[in-house]
RNA sequence: GUGAGCGUAGCUCAGUUGGUAGAGCCCCGGAUUGUGAUUCCGGUUGUCGUGGGUUCGAGUCCCAUCGUUCACCCCA
């Protein structure tokens, strides 16, 4: 026997009992965003490495070590996205969507790619709705996008177990004089930082306010605040969208300590974070990069955006139990005699014309009554259609409802025997 | 890349100081050849992750390796 292959790590394979709650949430986004009068863009999973490099910021995690790049055959090198927004702003500037300043409000769903070792709510491929609007220099967008995701949770029954951390980076300038400040503070006090903390300090200072070691938590408290530090017009950017979050009644905190870890952020940063995702707290998290499709090529354009992961989604639905079964309208034919038997197919396809609403299941060959309703019950089959030499005689059909005891129906099919 | 835990039937898991591999669920059949959700009876399922080692003898002990889970890093 040849050994079997097995899947990619990393990469689940989504079965179907699994599919029903991935349907359900993706038509409950579907909807969201319809509402909200977003619309839908599709751009490739495959991109020039160079973009993610150029938009994430070649200096990042991501870039260095998490990406799934290799050379096409002529020789470029593309990479499989490991996020949407780099795809979608060389899209809109590719196609002239930002034109004259032109808004936009745009989503777009699908697998991203990241390699990373696995754990609870990560995953090598995983899925994300993305959200991203261009041309909006104000606040209200902002405030737009957190009362549409708070509109989300509530809808999903999920509005008590997530919540919301907001923070403001500011501009590029005051975000670098910022920086400096940290990084003297805690060379001043480098005795205390663990290796990581070091490390960072080179590359990503802010990423040290993070920091999850217990010991650093003291140092980290003491540290100088990035809200002290923002220019006046992020200030009061920042203090705007709270005022508009309070008007619309969105709950959150500000966390000081949120920063990004993609770099073309500024001003406006945030995270719905939740304790029912083990480490990997954060379902969304999103902001404003009004420098981005500037710096990729295309005009300047303001931008913001947030991006959820749905498998992380999902586990929060299943943990809040707020799932429904999908059960309805779903329908057995059940074939006796052999007759009927020989004829279930064409019998099946005149019931799909009678009742265009059921979901269909036949039962191909014969078997006893009792053993095929009582697959029929377990299947979660509402109704069971039941013909044998009888009803295919009288050209009827027994109906028989496995919810409750009502007493069974014969329906009558107009041409059931037409084929004879 | 680092650390820890776990790999026994399709699934969830027992398996005693080393002595012939088990249960429940699922699936299939029958009691009941045309009436389930609630009965009873019977049946199938295994390179005990893989490869070495110790031993008269290894699911059990040792080593390696692979897989997986969780955590660090990082992030949705």
């Amino acid at each position: 026997m040849a050994t079997h292959l097995k899947g990619i790590k990393g990469m689940p394979d989504i079965l179907p009992e699994e599919v029903q709650s991935w349907q359900y949430l993706e038509r409950k986004l579907h909807e969201l965003m319809s509402r909200y009068n977003y619309q839908e863009i599709r751009v490739p999973v495959l991109e020039s490495t160079q973009l993610f490099k150029r938009s994430i910021g070649d200096i990042t995690d991501i870039v260095e070590k998490e990406m799934y790049s290799f050379d096409d055959r002529n020789g470029d090198s593309i990479t499989l996205r490991p996020e949407g927004t780099a795809g979608c702003v060389r899209s809109c500037i590719e196609h002239a969507l930002l034109r004259n300043n032109q808004q936009q409000r745009l989503w777009y769903m699908g697998p991203m790619y990241r390699y990373e070792r696995p754990q609870k709510g990560r995953y090598r491929q995983f899925n994300q709705l993305g959200v991203e609007a261009f041309n909006f220099d104000d606040p209200e967008i902002e405030a737009e996008q957190l009362a549409l995701t708070a509109r989300l949770w509530r809808e999903l029954g999920i509005h008590e177990i997530v919540r919301l951390e907001l923070n403001t980076l500011g501009d590029l300038p005051s975000r670098n004089a910022y920086r400096a400040h940290l990084v003297n503070y805690f060379k001043a006090n480098e005795a205390k930082l663990d290796a990581d903390s070091k490390r960072r300090l080179e590359t990503n200072p802010l990423r040290i306010l993070d920091s999850k070691n217990p010991d650093l938590q003291n140092l980290i408290s003491n540290a100088p605040v990035l809200l002290d530090h923002v220019d006046r017009e992020s200030r009061r950017h920042f203090d705007n969208l709270q005022q508009l979050l309070q008007d619309l009644g969105i709950q959150y905190t500000v966390n000081t300590r949120i920063v990004r870890g993609l770099d073309y952020y500024n001003r406006t940063v945030y995270e719905w974070v939740s304790d029912h995702l083990g480490s990997q707290s954060a379902v969304c998290s999103g902001g404003r990069f009004d420098n981005l499709v500037e710096s990729l090529g295309g005009p300047a354009s303001t931008a913001t955006g947030f991006a959820i992961g749905l498998e992380r989604l999902l586990i929060l639905l299943k943990n809040a139990n707020k799932i429904p079964t999908d059960s309805e309208n779903k329908a057995v034919l059940i074939c006796m005699g052999n007759t009927a038997c020989k004829q279930s197919t064409m019998i099946a396809e005149k019931l799909r014309d009678a009742l265009p609403s059921i979901s269909l299941h036949t039962y191909f060959g014969s078997g006893s009554l009792s053993k095929l309703l009582q697959k029929a019950n377990k299947a979660g089959a509402e109704k069971a259609y039941i013909v044998g030499d009888d009803e295919l005689a009288a050209g009827t059909v027994t109906v028989k409802n496995l919810c409750n005891n009502e007493p069974q129906q014969t329906l009558t099919l107009s041409n059931f025997n037409s084929s004879k």
